[in-house]
Formats: C-alpha cells, sequence, structure tokens
DNA sequence: GGCAGATTAAATGTCAGACATTAAAATGTA
DNA sequence: TACATTTTAATGTCTGACATTTAATCTGCC
C-alpha cells in the first residue's frame, strides 16, 4: 500500500484516499480483511485514532465494514443495491435543495428518465408490479389522505412502474430522481379536482403497462409531466399574488 | 440537537446521523458553523476523538468542511454537482464491479438513460456542445490510439451529448452511468473494423444533433446499442474458445 | 492617527497511552 | 464428547497533552 508524503490535505484524508483507491483498483477485494488499525498505524506512521479517523470516513461511503472482537477487523464491503440507494437518494436531494434548482428542471429529468424505463417496464413488468401500481392508486383514492401521504404512495408507485423494468442499475438511477423529487412536490397543495386527475393518468398508465403498450405509457408519461408542471405554476402564481396583496393591505 | 440512548450502534455513527437529519431536515443550512468539536464532546457527552470521527464521516460525504484557526470549524458545506459527479461515478462503478452486473444489464440502463437526453439534447445543444463531440470523433479517428484513450474518448463524446440536455440534473445522473461503463468498455479490444463502425454511428449521432433531429438520434443511439452489445458478446465467446482449446491441449 | 509586525486566542490536527467491550478460539473439566 | 471457563486479539472509547493554523488583537514606530 503506498504512502503519503507531507501534503496540505490532513493525514486521515489522505490515508482514506490511499486506501479506497485500493478498494476501486481491485487490489483489495470483497470480504478482505485490512490490516489491523494498530498495523496501519504502523505502516503509515500515524497514531491509531488518525488512522481510525480514515476508517470511519470509508466506513460512511459503505467501503468498508468493522467488526469487533478476536477476528475482528474492517473489511472490504460489498456494496449493496440498497445501501446506494440510500445515498444517491440522500445526495440528491441535498443537490436540489442547496442548489436552487428549479422544479421544472427537476420535474424535466425526473420525466424524462422515468419515460426510458416505461418501454422495458411495459415489456417485462410482472403482475407484481402491476398489484402494487393498482393497490397504489386505491390508496390514493382514499379521501382522508394528507398531501404527504399522497405524495409517498405516488413515489411508490413511480418506483414500481421503474422497477417493473427489471433492470437494477436503472432502479438504482431512478431512485434518487423519484424520491428527491419529493420534496418538491410536498409544497403543491393536492386538491380533490386534481388529485383526481393524477389519479386518472396513474389508471391510464397501469392500463398501458398492463397492456404492454409502450407507446400509451409514453404519452400518458408526458400528459402526468405536463400536469404536474402546470400544478406547480399554479401554486408558485397563487404565491405571488397573495404576496402582492399582503403588500397592499400592508401599504 | 437531538441525543442518542445507548443503541447497539457506535457513538460516533449515531452523532453523524443525528447531525444528517438536521442538515437534510434543514435545521442547519448552509455556511452554518456547527459548535465547536469541544462543544459537541460537552453536549453529546462523549469525547472529543468520538465527535472527530462522526464529523470525518459527514466529510467524507461532502456534508461537512472543516477549516482551522481562529474562527475555524465546521461548516455545512453546500454540495456541488461536480462533488456529487466524483461520489456517483465510484458508487456506480462499485455497484457494476461488485455486484457481478451483466454488461447487457449495465449496457441497457446506460443507453436507456441516454436516450432520455437526446430529445433534448437534439432541442438545445450549442455550438460548444457539437463542437466537442466533433473534436472527439476526430480523436477517435487517430491510428494510434489505445484502446483505454479510445473509450476515454467515448465517454466524453457521449458526456457531451448528454450535457446537450442543458439539464444538470440529467447530467449528474448520467455521469455515474455513462463513466462507470469505462471499466466494462475496456475489456473490449476494439479492431481498426469495429472502430471505424463506431466513429461512423457517432458521425450520425452528431450530424443528427446539429440538424436537430430528434428521432434520427434516437435511431442512431439504438443502433449503436446493438453494435456494442455484439461487440461485447463477441468478446465473450472469443474468451470461451480460448479457454475451451486450452483445455483441449493441456488434456 | 495609521500601519507593520508581534502576540494572543481559538479552533482543528495529531499524538500517546490507557481502559472497556466484544467475540472467537483455546483450554480445562465433568 | 460436551460444556463451562479463560485467554486473546481486535475494535470502541476516554483522558490529556501538544502542534499547527488562522484571524483578531495588541504594540510600537513613523
Amino acid at each position: 500500500m503506498k504512502i503519503d508524503p507531507d501534503s496540505t490535505k490532513d493525514l486521515s484524508a489522505q490515508i482514506a484516499e490511499a486506501i479506497r483507491a485500493e478498494i476501486v483498483g481491485g487490489q483489495l477485494i470483497v470480504d478482505q480483511r485490512l490490516p489491523s488499525e494498530a498495523e496501519l498505524a504502523d505502516h503509515f506512521e500515524v497514531s491509531r485514532p488518525t488512522v481510525r479517523e480514515a476508517l470511519k470516513r470509508l466506513a460512511a461511503q459503505s467501503l468498508i465494514r468493522t467488526q469487533r472482537g478476536a477476528t475482528g477487523g474492517a473489511f472490504v464491503n460489498r456494496l449493496r443495491f440498497e445501501d446506494a440507494y440510500d445515498q444517491q437518494v440522500t445526495t440528491a436531494s441535498l443537490l436540489l435543495s442547496m442548489n436552487a434548482v428549479s422544479f421544472d428542471v427537476a420535474c424535466e429529468a425526473r420525466y424524462a428518465l422515468e419515460r426510458a424505463c416505461a418501454p422495458l417496464a411495459a415489456q417485462r413488468r410482472t403482475p407484481d408490479h402491476l398489484a402494487t401500481m393498482r393497490a397504489e392508486i386505491h390508496r390514493q383514492c382514499q379521501p382522508g389522505l394528507t398531501d404527504e401521504a399522497f405524495c409517498a404512495s405516488d413515489v411508490t408507485f413511480h418506483r414500481a412502474l421503474v422497477d417493473g423494468a427489471g433492470n437494477k442499475v436503472l432502479s438504482y438511477q431512478l431512485a434518487g430522481a423519484v424520491e428527491a423529487m419529493q420534496p418538491l412536490m410536498n409544497m403543491i397543495t393536492f386538491t380533490a379536482r386534481s388529485r383526481e386527475a393524477i389519479v386518472a393518468l396513474h389508471t391510464d398508465i397501469a392500463d398501458a403497462v398492463e397492456a404492454q403498450d409502450a407507446a400509451k405509457t409514453d404519452a400518458t408519461l408526458i400528459k402526468l409531466e405536463a400536469y404536474t408542471r402546470e400544478l406547480a405554476h399554479s401554486v408558485v402564481t397563487a404565491r405571488a399574488q397573495k404576496a402582492t396583496s399582503k403588500e397592499q393591505t400592508s401599504a
């Protein structure tokens, strides 16, 4: 394993980077045990706390896992899709919230990606996926549903559609796009009428996917995107008007 | 900030999770300074090294940055798209290499996503994007190019196409899909003839994008995907035959 | 008064050594 | 052999100290 010269960066960052490179580069393979913290400290000529900070950095990225006890230590972790989902969702959410990404841009990206999955989903969907979609549509019709719950159900519906493509890599990529939109979607107030319209479109999508009709699935997704953006715009407009009237009353 | 009971997990992991929740939840906003390590240690009733391990975990995810000196400390970091690209590429690469994702599955996902960008790119591409694509095509024609360099140029070409869509969220999502494929692509030996075929398809794509012809762009991407998979299959077949003949000679 | 340089203060970065805890392996015993 | 005990090697945590960096403050000189 490589050493590190006297650079400007933290020692723990350098050590983490060195080990990370070994993992990404394939020198350290899955489930292989790293040297103990004491041995690493010895090798890199730093103290054990410094090594530990480096290992925690790697653990935060799910690159390693640690185990206590006699045969314990740090092991190269098999990065599973489920672990990656979470990171993906967190990262995507923060990107949207911290970079002032507009609703339109996020929405466009999301539906572009979703439409990429749709033809495959129409082809390969299983009864399981269809059942999930139908169940969520049913849930969305419940009258007492809060806006948050409606959005959550919306996410589940769309994830079922995406998973229907039967491609784990696609599902992983889409997890971020779909779930990261949720906070933005939560800003929308869903009236009874708009819910009705969305449910109708969802039903059309489920029907089209069940009929393995890729073209109709695509067309309906385009409609849904247009309607979603229309809803968001009306919210923005309503807020602007409210702000204006408030200014007038206070003036 | 919340405290943590005596759980089975590491204290540093719990503290990191608590702070992470505050950042994701918006209680801690961008560029806000966290309490000093000593104060955090006091608050969570742990020692400073434990707090530091927690902070390093967050730093590894680019959620915070640290600064030394009198007015230093840990600050909530604005997660930029560029930082997220790197994480995305690393994660996607590891997912593919550690989970035995087949070339077909990865390739299908990549081209499905890329085709999602194509219509937007055809509509919005700037002269800059076109110039990059043409330059990379030119590079790909150089006779002395190694397979690695050819693949790298291929990635640059496709990223220019994706960036042409003018949607940062899409570019971010695609970065992982396109770049993570590179190690898999590097397994392919590109003969002079196959390079010629790929360059021809790339030229067709650039022409179609320049002409803002979404349909033709899509059709050519489909051809390129088919050709890429064909190439990969021939490599696999050739290897299988080689292995078989080796068995025979050794037997 | 204003500015350059020295000092101070507050924070992170690093170290050393110790003890606590865990879990497997080795050992002893019925 | 089967079971209980001890040993051991590793991570998890704590204490206290020192090093380093950086900005703010103070000081002295013009």
